[in-house]
DNA sequence: GGCCAAGCTGCAATCGTTTGCACGACCGGC
DNA sequence: GCCGGTCGTGCAAACGATTGCAGCTTGGCC
């Protein structure tokens, strides 16, 4: 049914090693017989079988991507980045969804480990064990984790804390909230070290509240939490965070920012788009992602590969939820 | 390296053969042989090869999934759907993003076809006639569009419509507008259909605007067209225009929905979110992506299988951007 | 003209699995 | 005791590609 390397071989008159030699080691061939060769295949429309070849050679030219929920705005950005340079260096893509279940991480990383000749694992959830295990099987690229002994393109969420820190500190800000996200989040760990050596340098105070669920109905639930506070400013674990605080402050008639400055962290579009539009620090995810596949690929290249970790930088997005906060400390008029 | 089904059959003291009907066709094996093989290849660890097994049977395992924008909030929900299923059946998803270049998309799904017994088509945008190539190729479930000779799943987005606007002349609007999104937009097209159904039932006047491009930015620009036109409601293309269209008359200080109630479709998660909320249609994106795999497991199964359309219902979400017209019809006090 | 090297090309083995076919053992019925 | 039928198993041929090796041709040089 297909057409095989055999058919192009028998309508142009060679055999099939020279046909397979003609499409992947262009020196082994007389130039006159490759050419013809190739325009026989393409007029054909032949396309070398995947499994086959992957068969011969060991190299499947699937790579794996593990994300722990694509309706989370975060990891789109990062898949469409992957997915776009994975497709230019002709692999495709394998994604798995897990829905957040950490428990099932190991089993599907296994599963894909199988058929695929890297792997990409964005904000693995699983213990470092596991994830040392995972690691093992095939070469892998962590991204938004890191690990001493593995490849990871991270983003830099301790910088980014700090210069929202330092944004709230020079509008006047003296006694700062951060909302935690989930305990075992790598990233939360990172953005809340940062808010710490923010607040140390700017001399700022700390009032370090939560964890909640890192979405918008977490957020909403510590509005009563945050407003009890000695804070006029507050940093959330993530943007989906602070817009569902931001919701519950409007419900309570709170302004923001001139009562509370809201801020997060990941400039996902909806930050844009809510009134006031949040001051947030932005994470170049079509980039990590590009990145991330550019060092898997390097990484399958190199038959000693070493762990390099990249960091990406992050930008601060100021708009308008942060502001001066109101001169007098007290109740509404 | 990996573990081959000859390891297990060595160490079981059989011949490959009988390790892989003891695996696959359990009938044809002795009772006892077969559980001694499955305990050896459980102990070692054994994963059939499937690219070994797929070259002789034909089949990858692999289905693969086109989808125009993974950044766009209405994919995520139905490509969740469609991943959980093909995973818990055991098949793998090759998933592309076509960045919305519908010029792209041949090209891709004949790659893609190649490497998977079957494809799920979300929101295609290709001509009528390419999808029709398409779907040629391998067996073939279309999301969100419909084509006579092929399986599909659709929203019942004219039932949607049509409901929307019943829920508007309910509230007392007799005039109102329709914000069209992309030209060759399918559930465009069935959205604009409904809305005009609904219209002359209801004998509301009804006033098109745009075409506008589907997106935040899209609904921002046209405020003032709308603003304009002899209406008091709107119906936006989709969620993402209302919203944007939404921000844009907060920003001219035009009460939603007392001067202008403003609806969606989608019920995308930041539907919910904003202030007001939105009165949207809801999709049910999960479930439809578990319909198509099934359909399309359906088909695989089936020696001569026949195209069958299947439709979801659609739900009215009401919310806060809705409400009666103001009585007067006149200009700001 | 003979020789050697280089350049192309084909043969055949190989990757890991499935599956049609044949073979041997065993059993029951005549 | 022989025959036919099951049942369980192994052999070997595929599937479609890649690749080491060997062989052929060709050309240049002495």
């Amino acid at each position: 049914m297909a057409v095989t390397i055999r058919d192009v071989a028998r309508a142009a008159g060679v055999s099939a090693s020279t046909v397979s030699r003609a499409l992947t080691v262009p020196g082994k061939v007389d130039e006159n017989t490759r050419r013809r060769v190739l325009a026989l295949a393409d007029q054909l429309g032949y396309r070398p079988n995947r499994a086959a070849r992957g068969l011969i050679t060991g190299r499947t030219g699937n790579l794996g991507l593990l994300v722990p929920d694509l309706a989370n705005p975060f990891f789109p950005g990062l898949v469409k980045g992957i997915q776009a340079r994975a497709l230019e260096s002709d692999y495709q893509l394998f994604v798995v969804d897990t829905d957040e279940n950490a428990a099932a991480e190991p089993e599907l990383v296994r599963q894909l480990a199988k058929q695929v000749d890297g792997m990409l694992l964005c904000s693995p959830r699983m213990r470092p064990g596991a994830l040392r295990e995972a690691i093992g099987l095939v070469p892998t690229v962590l991204v938004n984790r890191a690990l001493p002994e593995a490849s990871s393109v991270t983003f830099a969420d301790v910088d980014g804390a700090i210069r929202l820190v330092t944004h709230l500190a020079g509008l006047g800000h003296r006694g700062i909230g951060y909302i935690g996200g989930p305990a075992d989040s790598w990233s939360g760990a990172q953005r809340l070290r940062g808010v710490r050596v923010g607040c140390l340098q700017e001399s700022v105070e700390l009032h370090e509240l939560g964890p909640v669920p890192p979405t918008y109905d977490g957020g909403q639930a510590c509005a009563d939490a945050v407003l009890a506070a000695p804070v006029t400013a507050v940093i959330a674990y993530n943007d989906l965070v602070a817009i569902g605080l931001c919701q519950a402050l409007a419900e309570r008639s709170v302004p923001v920012p001139s009562r509370l400055s809201v801020t997060g962290f990941d400039d996902i579009p909806m930050a844009g788009m809510i009134r006031p539009s949040l001051t947030t620090v932005g994470m170049p995810l079509g980039e990590a992602g590009r990145a991330a596949v550019d060092l898997l690929l390097a990484q399958l290249a190199d038959p000693a590969p070493r762990a390099r970790q990249q960091r990406v930088p992050t930008t601060l997005q100021v708009r308008g939820s942060t502001g001066a906060p109101r001169p007098d400390d007290g109740t509404p008029t």
